[in-house]
DNA sequence: CCGGTAACCATACCGCCGTATCGCTTCAGG
DNA sequence: CCTGAAGCGATACGGCGGTATGGTTACCGG
């Protein structure tokens, strides 16, 4: 066996410049020509570490959304020994997904990018499916523990609430990004959506 | 003056091509010679009607979202002849604009398609947000309505209100989208949202 | 009826795209 | 220590993109 690399990190180090590209310059401007030039690499590396585009395109989006899920994870998880309350708990967490500083800006646009390829890309509605599974899982999890104490009246449906919650955030992100991040106040707009859940 | 034509129609005729092609196939399969064969004319006629590209994005962008816009305006007047409450109204109205439909499937393609590129794309952007602007404007207006009528309750900010509405609406097309129209009950999601607003 | 301008098409051009191929370098295993 | 497979880069190639250009057709005004 020869001359040995980290495949994950060479990989993860392209889908990075990918990201930063898609976020910055937009989809229609990203060749691997440029990607390699953004990741300080030759054609031929992308080449070797991936089949084609698609396999860059998906590589790149899965490590996005899964990176963001994870954070949503934890910072669900670590919310639970904090006293607040479910929901502002919930609201702190979701108010992250905007696009409300330059970091979560990147976030939102490789997300936004994924989404418009997916609705004409099987291969990436399957990552975009499974992200947007993910998150409706979390916050479906925080509306039953909010059940459970008594936040949230026993009639509501836990799925079809946090499918509205996170739908509102979605749209949201697209007014944040449209209008910037102080043209309204976000989290003002939020918080009544996530109240009419936890009511109590 | 020698053989005329009529130009709006003609440049109608062009932007309808490009949205058929945007929808069905995505923003990365759409070039002039396609958007040519689409309206069964050639290259050389979108140069004369269109000085470059971005010229007919523009265009094709303008006309789809007036045409939406038209319809909101149009179904909000109608409505308020009928006797319904504002709520269901308002309901009935924003459903419309959800993928459920192969109709409305394709009109939220060209949307999402223009909000993708309005991200990397300052023309469009504005484009976006006038479009947004005026739905966010037809919202409003129903929401302030609803206060005068006791529908609303008088505290409310109408603007934050229908800004969480159609965020709602937005992200809920998301999720469509992806999902598909019968993955979940879309006007289910959506009911409370509107019903947290209009609680008379 | 005829000159001229606009409508429209065909095609040529150049650049960038993704991909294929080849060659050089580096190092683990026998 | 030497051999060969993997890491990596340079470059060539075919295709398609938007745009430029020239020609042909159809029609209005005088």
């Amino acid at each position: 066996m020869p001359r040995v690399a980290d495949h994950d990190q060479r990989r993860a180090l392209l889908a990075r410049a990918f990201q930063r590209l898609l976020a910055t310059r937009g989809f229609a401007d990203v060749s691997f020509a440029r990607v390699a030039a953004e990741a300080g690499v030759s054609v031929g590396l992308i080449q070797h570490y991936f089949t084609d585009k698609d396999a860059l395109l998906r590589f790149a989006y899965e490590d996005a959304v899964n990176r963001m899920s994870d954070r949503v994870r934890v910072r669900v998880r670590n919310g639970e020994a904090a006293g607040l309350p479910f929901a502002d708990r919930l609201l702190d967490t979701l108010v992250e997904l905007l696009p409300l500083d330059a970091e979560r800006d990147v976030e939102y646009r490789v997300r936004q990018g994924l989404q418009a390829q997916a609705l004409h890309h099987p291969g990436l509605a399957d990552v975009a499916r499974r992200a947007g599974g993910d998150l409706l899982g979390y916050v479906r999890a925080v509306v039953e523990r909010g059940k459970e104490s008594g936040d949230v009246a026993p009639g509501v449906d836990a799925v079809l609430a946090a499918r509205a919650i996170l739908a509102t955030v979605q749209g949201l992100a697209d007014q944040v990004a449209l209008s910037g991040p102080d043209a309204f106040p976000a989290r003002d707009v939020l918080r009544p959506v996530v109240a009419a859940v936890f009511t109590g």
